[in-house]
DNA sequence: GGCGCGGGTTTCAATATTCGAAATCCAATG
DNA sequence: CATTGGATTTCGAATATTGAAACCCGCGCC
């Protein structure tokens, strides 16, 4: 079977569990090697086999087996019987609604969100770090369609994106070195590839408030930028605004887009500073 | 359990466990666990400790302490130590993410939502069955603040809510009554409460299309609700429309509001089957 | 300081689960 | 009807999990 090799970079979670954790007597494999299998479906392949698990994950089949019949018992995978592979089921996303429900701030930005990307027709971001990746837990886009919508819970490599810089210069020197090193490690070619971007990043942070990002991600979207230069409830927030490429003119996105997502940040600070 | 059970506190998980998958060989119990561990987290109680977690669960501390452990170094939950207490982490919203963007469903249906939720100052959402609960997998209001916002992922009793009610009427009449049926089981005064609420539902989706539901879920909001008569994917879909019950003029929910939202899922019906 | 209390964590032997190669099953295909 | 590819079952050995009890620790109280 055509193994799709896609481009995403997957490193090998099964080495991962038996070295990361071994002797570690705390820790529940198999809860985690569940977690793991849940984790093997992504958008573009939704629908998955055992053996096509299997691989992906390095589990033996056996487990794979077992650990899918135990998530399609609980709802979080459904069985396709026609085609014998499993897809994620209903349950996954009542895990994740407490999450988002107890994070005030997304209410409160929700407006200025929605304000920014009527204005500059292009979708506005709030994510958190998941990892190596920055989660997206409040979108907004203008009525108009934007091709591909951002959502919530859509996952973008910090390493890529504009919104993932803006996390990295959040972050405490020394931490943001513990989360370069990660990408060095686990996404060796995503690193090579933007690390002098991310230096750049950084320094546009310090001197502009925001920083750039020309379809480093999806090539026709050109995004900005910007972190909260204060905690939420101790998870640190960042912002972007990406714009299709084609409507922008020239110097917009500096002169305009991200002067204006600063602003935007700063007003919902402020907001949320007088609770 | 994940049902916000208001009165009656809570039946015990752990013993749900132990006797319904005793002898299953297959079965991953401490996959269950876990999993179990994150489903006590709820936006109202959105942090609790080792002990509150083991309490809800029925499992022993001990367990309790490595399932946390596991799930915190895997982000699933956070470790607040100023308080010894947990919440969940931003990896519980990406395993959910890749659902949201398979269905495409969501997409086509957006717009229509949107006019819908814009003409009635409402609310208007799609849901898909999780165990005894209907989670939103879309959801769009009117501009103006309704008081609280319906959202992607939020889980409403099937008993109670009209879009439960619509997803019950669009069930073979077998499996209607197994799951009413659990009702009686797990939800037993909900059932004892709701039960001629809901065959009057069936009986009005067969006669007009929608069912109501005033003030079943919220007392301030009045709702309908109308299943799609296909399943996507082979999932059942239904929506409802909720309306500040304030702002609503008498005979407007059943005139006005309920044809409507039966003709915009018809609508959305007609643009999923040309593909 | 001493005491008790309410978590949280550790211990450790008993127990249940997982491993994985090989066998079996099953449905689709040539 | 033989073949093929994947899913599932089998089973003894290896390993992980369990959970009662003990321990730890910070806190408030006397």
């Amino acid at each position: 079977m055509g193994a799709p090799e896609s481009a995403a970079p997957l490193s090998q979670p099964a080495a991962t569990f038996s070295y990361e954790h071994e002797g570690d007597r705390q820790f529940a494999t198999t809860l985690a090697r569940g977690l793991e299998v849940l984790r093997c479906f992504t958008p573009t392949e939704a629908m998955l086999g055992n053996k096509e698990i299997s691989v992906r994950t390095g589990l033996p089949k056996p487990t794979v087996s077992r650990l899918t019949y135990t998530l399609t018992k609980l709802g979080y995978l459904r069985h396709n019987m026609r085609l014998g592979k499993y897809q994620l089921g209903s349950a996954v996303l009542s895990i994740g609604y407490p999450l988002l429900a107890s994070m005030s701030v997304r209410q409160i930005a929700r407006p200025f969100m929605k304000e920014l990307a009527d204005y500059c027709s292009g979708s506005v971001s709030m994510g958190i770090r998941d990892r190596l990746n920055m989660v997206y837990v409040e979108s907004c886009r203008n009525g108009n369609g934007f091709s591909t919508l951002p959502d919530i819970g859509t996952a973008v490599p910090i390493a890529q994106a504009a919104v993932g810089r803006a996390f990295l210069a959040a972050l405490a020197p020394a931490e943001r070195e513990a989360v370069l090193n990660q990408i060095k490690v686990k996404q060796p070619e995503s690193y090579r590839k933007y690390k002098p971007q991310i230096d750049k990043s950084l320094e546009e942070i310090r001197a502009r408030g925001f920083c750039v990002a020309l379809g480093e991600l999806r090539r026709e979207v050109y995004a900005v930028g910007v972190p909260m230069r204060r905690t939420v409830d101790g998870e640190i927030v960042a912002f972007n605004c990406g714009v299709p490429a084609f409507s922008l003119k020239k110097g917009q996105l500096e002169d305009d887009i991200g002067p204006r997502l600063v602003a935007m940040v700063r007003t919902i600070e402020a907001s949320l500073g007088m609770h």
